[in-house]
DNA sequence: AGCGAATGGGGTAATTAGGGTC
DNA sequence: TCTGTCCTAATTACCCCATTCG
């Protein structure tokens, strides 16, 4: 099959947002409800956060994004 | 009124799937099964989804279908 | 016909959501 | 105000192997 170039912005899992923060999951949960934090939410609920918005949070700097 | 003439939707397998929402194959497996996604079987029983469905469901933004 | 990769089944661990509390 | 923790239920991830896809 075709493989598109992805328009995809890559996401990350809650547990992987809080090793980039050293914080816990939950707190990562928190920032989302609190709407700190955008996210996606799969078919079940769980969330997932954008990669580049959290790499810009990490460092202060516009990362590229894939779209 | 505008009459649409059915397009070839496009289809996107399983592991594409789960690609854009960061989960396991088989967990968009589980979402065909319950009924949160429609699926198309293939001849062999192989499950492939409608590429504006999953696209909505991501953004939460009705997609435009190129037709 | 053969081959690698992907999928469908099942089962069982690991994460997550949500509320409440400290 | 912010964070970590406890609890239960739900969702998801990873393991197997047979079958299908390209």
């Amino acid at each position: 099959m075709t493989v598109k170039p992805a328009p995809t912005e890559n996401l990350l899992t809650p547990s992987e947002v809080a090793t980039l923060f050293r914080v816990d999951p939950k707190t990562v949960t928190r920032w989302a409800k609190s709407g700190k934090l955008s996210s996606i939410r799969t078919l079940g609920g769980h969330r997932r956060y954008l990669e580049s918005e959290v790499r810009e949070l990490l460092t202060g700097v516009p990362q590229q994004r894939s779209e």
